[in-house]
DNA sequence: CTTGACCTTCCCATAACTGTAAGGTTTAGA
DNA sequence: TCTAAACCTTACAGTTATGGGAAGGTCAAG
C-alpha cells in the first residue's frame, strides 16, 4: 500500500507518516521504485498512533505505549499508569485554564468598553507583578 | 539597570528578555561596557509582558496589547474584544480537554489493572477509527 | 505521448523559548 | 595585585510535531 492510501486509511497527513518514519515509529518496506509500502501491520500501527496522539500523548508516549503494545508480556496496570498520570496532567491544564478564564472575565467586566483610553484591562496588565 | 535586575524584577528569565528584544518588543539602551540598560519603562513593558503571557496571550497578541497601551489615543473596545475572543478560545480548549478526559477515564475504568497481558486502553488505540 | 496525480528527498519555517559555547567585564576577597 | 565568582555579550543549535514548497522521478489514463 502506498503512503496515500495509508494516509487516508489511518486519518494521518502523509507528511506526518513519513515524519513518523523519520523518528522511527514505523518501518515501511520499500517497492521497487522506491515508494514506501506498507503493511497491514504498519497500517495498524499509524490508526494506533493516530488515535493515542488524538487523545493527547506525546510523540514519546506513544513510543512508550507502541512498546507496550509490541510486548505480548507486558502488564496492563503498566499502561493504566501511563492513562492515569496523562488524566493527571489534563486535569492540571483544565484547572489552569479555568483560572485564566474567570482572571479574563473579571477584567472584561471591569471594563467599560468604550471609547475613553482607560481599561482596567490594559491597567491589570501593566501593574508590576514582582516588583515590590 | 542590567539584564539581570530586570530579569528578576519582571519574573522573566534573561534568555527570555534577550529573545523579546530579538522580536522588537522592547529596546533598552546600552551601557559604555556594552551591557543592555534597562529604564523603569523597559521594566514595566517587560512586566505587562510576563503578566500578559502569563494569562496566555500569544506573541503577537502581546505586540498589539503593548500598541495599544501605548496609544493614548486607544478604545477600551478594542482591548475589550481581543480578551473576549482571547476567552472563547479558552473555552473551546478546556471542552477538548473535557472530552479527552472522560475518554480516557472511560478506558481506565474498563482496564483491570493487573498483570494480565490484555488491556482494553491498548486494544482501544489499536481500534481502527477511519478505516470500515 | 502527454497530462496529471502520485511519489521521492531535502531544506526551511513555525512558537516561544532553552541550552551551550566561547568570550568580555565587574566586583569582592586573599 | 591577583584571581575567582558572578555577571554580561553574541551566536548557533535544539526543542515539538508537524506544514510548506521546490525539484525531480513514476505511473495510469486517454
Amino acid at each position: 500500500m502506498n503512503i496515500g492510501q495509508a494516509a487516508e486509511q489511518s486519518g494521518l497527513p502523509a507528511k506526518t507518516i513519513r515524519y513518523y518514519e523519520e523518528i522511527e515509529l514505523v518501518r515501511p518496506g520499500r517497492a521497487d521504485n522506491g515508494y514506501r509500502d506498507y503493511s497491514e501491520d504498519d497500517l495498524h500501527r499509524l490508526c494506533f498512533l493516530q488515535r493515542s496522539r488524538s487523545l493527547g500523548f506525546s510523540i514519546e508516549e506513544c513510543r512508550l505505549l507502541l512498546s507496550l503494545y509490541d510486548d505480548d508480556q507486558r502488564a496492563s496496570a503498566d499502561v493504566k499508569d501511563i492513562a492515569k498520570k496523562k488524566i493527571k496532567l489534563i486535569e492540571q491544564k483544565i484547572d489552569e485554564l479555568n483560572t485564566l478564564k474567570s482572571t479574563l472575565s473579571k477584567l472584561i467586566k471591569s471594563c467599560h468598553g468604550d471609547e475613553r483610553p482607560d481599561c482596567p484591562i490594559l491597567d491589570d496588565l501593566a501593574r508590576n507583578q514582582v516588583r515590590k
